[in-house]
DNA sequence: ATAGGGCTGTTGTCAGACAAGTCAAGCCTT
DNA sequence: AAGGCTTGACTTGTCTGACAACAGCCCTAT
């Protein structure tokens, strides 16, 4: 019973070695070299199979270069800054990495069935009733909001129980611990929008100030939406971006 | 010498895996289950190793999805049809897709000194004296304006001489059909900005109206900023999406 | 001077083994 | 008969140790 609430998740080793990796790798200047894997497989306490998988993967991000018979080197910096808006993870781990410490605020939790808007994001019928967990917030740096964020999620995925006391207001990251259903991907919609007098007390801007409008769906493997959410963000304290291929 | 001309270039058993695999996957259903590595790594005549590793880049690509104890899936291919943001292309391109037909207004060409922000825009220091050719334009679907566009590359790699009479408005076009310098990526900023006096006019907007605004940057293959641009867009008109993967 | 041969350090690949997770069938208890 | 537990087969995850392939350097023989 005891391991389904067990709070510190066993991080397998790869997980573990790709956290410390990746700080090693940011701690490093473009173009430095690694240290041989051997050693660094010693030092990390993992065999160099697994330590090669970690580093397979920083290859395929464009993090890290290999080259035979020669070493493993930090790549240039562009491509790492790269992890933009491609890879979903909770607002807090993003502020955290840039230094910044982020606080809930105005926390509303309720149970309640969806509304049409959130049946279509959910990819529900609009006729049949549709029970969710709502979850509303504003993010703050400080004493300044940054963002209001709401996420819809179906009771089939999570209820209100579920939100310990200790819910620190992402709900993202409750999903990823739970670790069920799968995530997959966020499909991510983005606008510009005025702030309407809600959003601006709520957000503590003019009225009509512009702000950016995520709308997210986030999919499980079969491709169920297990979470809609609505992001407003002032501009100016998060730096969005994504990179972009060109088609070949 | 004609060693370093060898077409037919030995490919490491990593490579030729990663070719098969790659086949194999995608002659396979979303969903469906991959044999056990120890066959596959048979079949292909490989170490379960070597396999392990091809597939963990599959893995980081999205395309296959492993589950401890279980076996390996191929992952759906919702990803990959989602053509969002990820792909950078002609404006026009994107509007044509979806059966929209935009025409070019108040096209305004120049060739001048980069101002301060278009030299950090373009990498380039604040001191030299950088000549650019600066590309402005409205892009309007009937008689609506949505976007305004301004691109600017430096001398070197475009002149208002090779944009022929037949110009129509899209620099990155003009820049794939020279083919070269060569193009990797864009780096694309994504924000949230109040319509100005002159925006507003020019897009016909009132004042104050919530834009959407791209800064882009475009990287050639050896990592200069061939393209600075900043875009406006009027809300409503064109869909703007991302696929963000969850962080497993 | 220069081409060639080794030496050393690194990544690439291999083989085999065991650990850990998942699932279902079958046994046991109630 | 129903439900819970055990067991075993199957799969991915990790480990160990070894050798192959490659790049770069110094040193030598020509």
């Amino acid at each position: 019973m005891s391991d389904m609430l067990s709070y510190t998740k066993v991080r397998s080793p790869r997980m573990q070695v790709e956290d410390v990796l990746g700080a090693m790798i940011a701690s490093l200047s473009p173009g430095e070299q690694l240290p041989p894997e051997p050693t660094l497989a010693k030092d990390l306490g993992v065999s160099r199979a697994t330590l090669r998988e970690v580093m397979r993967t920083f290859v395929e991000r464009g993090v890290l270069v290999r080259r035979h018979g020669v070493g493993t080197f930090v790549a240039s910096r562009m491509q790492v800054i790269a992890n933009g808006l491609e890879v979903l993870e909770p607002l807090e781990v993003l502020a955290g990495r840039i230094g910044l410490d982020t606080t809930v605020k105005e926390l509303e939790i309720e149970e309640r069935p969806a509304t049409l808007v959130e049946k279509a994001g959910l990819g529900l019928p609009a006729e049949v009733e549709a029970p969710v967990l709502s979850v509303t917030r504003v993010i703050s740096i400080g004493e300044t909001p940054v963002a209001d964020l709401r996420d819809v999620v179906p009771l089939t995925y999570l209820t209100q129980a579920d939100l310990g006391s200790q819910f620190r207001g992402s709900v993202l990251e409750l999903l990823l611990q739970r670790g069920e259903p799968l995530l997959s991907a966020s499909r991510t919609q983005i606008m510009a929008e005025s702030a309407d007098a809600k959003f601006a007390r709520r957000l503590n801007v003019p009225r009509g100030a512009a702000l950016l409008r995520l709308v997210a769906q986030l999919y499980s493997y079969d491709e169920k939406v297990v979470d809609f959410s609505v992001s407003y963000f002032v501009p100016g304290h998060f730096q969005f971006h994504v990179m972009r291929k060109v088609q070949g």
